[in-house]
DNA sequence: GTCTATAGGTAGATAGAC
DNA sequence: GTCTATCTACCTATAGAC
């Protein structure tokens, strides 16, 4: 019975996953997406981990520490994929297809971390440590702002649209696409080939309308 | 000061707002919605609502019973206003762009009921007295699904995405469209005009793709 | 670096005066 | 129907043994 209360919710066998660090952030990640920052409660996340709550404070100095974490972590996937896609050759409705490309499979990948960083960290946008998320954050959204200007600038791109209102309709879908709760109840089948189509929806929107 | 205290966030002068059960729901959906329902306390609600935490007991039995109070507001005002959108003449695409339209008035009318419904819902979902409210959601979606599957039927809705996964990328436009913290950072000008153009690129974006 | 024990604070909800 | 006073439970974080 110890045996089975001291390493709860194992990850998948094949997967060790020793770093007490990370298998705490992901257990917080998920915590905080589903529960919400408030909710999640440091028992629980400890006991996702496989640990008692003050063995956590061994890592990270407090609550409001592992969520700025759980941000840099996804900060940190998502940037230089972004950065790389922007530079990518090609017209800018193909750049952008890049970008969101990319945007789509880091966040598919890491949907827990996605969702902490919209929903609850605007909370700790202002204490010390959360410095680098904000200008992570400000420099993700001038890629976007950059491809889009460029594409309408070579046509390819419809021009009636702010770059801002097109990266936030974009962002928002991607959030969506990572909502593990409804992803299930609206998309049914979660297949790649789903999501690419939604994807497609947004660049056909986003081009220059027809006959204009 | 007990002056100053007792009815404190005093509601835009002309608006009397009498009716305690509504000031508290309006308290409710926004702090709902801020900082999440378990963010939210029911000290703050009240205080915002003009009166202390117990005399919420007097029109609420409980803090769940709150948050289905709101969810149940949202759908009184969304669900006729579908209805009505799903029933006018035109195309298939004529039909989905009034159902957008009246979704997006409706959720930009009441932003945190909306937030609340979207966020915090799930976790009342099997409490006693939030059957309507499944009930209620699952009759919009299926207004959806509906308008989409006669517009891929009359040929003026592409027919490569499926009903589902549309109404779940509209749902989450729509949503990114009410949050509050966000709007102002991302969209920059919360015009009318600008979450037309939003729109658009929806409704382009689902028609038949060009040339087939 | 993990644990048990616990301090200190705040949450939801109730009792009962008015 | 509103209030003050209060109960009980839970939360974050710390202390200190091992």
């Amino acid at each position: 019975m110890n045996d089975e209360m001291s390493r709860r919710r194992g990850r998948p066998p094949g997967k060790p996953e020793t770093n007490p660090a990370e298998r705490i952030l992901d257990a917080a990640a998920e915590s905080f997406a589903t529960h919400g920052s408030r909710g999640a409660s440091m028992r629980t996340i400890a006991d996702a981990a496989g640990m008692r709550a003050p063995s956590i404070y061994n890592h990270f100095a407090s609550k409001d520490e592992l969520l700025i974490a759980v941000g840099k972590r996804y900060f940190a996937a998502l940037v230089p994929e972004l950065q790389a896609a922007s530079r990518m050759p090609g017209s800018g409705v193909e750049r952008l297809e890049h970008l969101i490309r990319v945007a789509t499979a880091v966040s598919t990948a890491h949907p827990f971390d996605h969702l902490t960083m919209v929903r609850e960290l605007m909370q700790v946008r202002r204490e010390p440590g959360a410095e680098s998320l904000v200008a992570d954050g400000q420099r993700c959204i001038a890629i976007w702002h950059l491809v889009i200007r460029r594409g309408q600038a070579d046509g390819s791109l419809r021009r009636d649209i702010t770059p801002a209102g097109m990266t936030w309709l974009i962002f928002t879908a991607i959030t969506g696409l990572t909502d593990p709760g409804r992803r299930a109840d609206i998309l049914g089948d979660p297949s790649t080939r789903n999501v690419d189509t939604l994807c497609a929806v947004l660049i056909d929107g986003a081009r220059p309308v027809r006959g204009g």
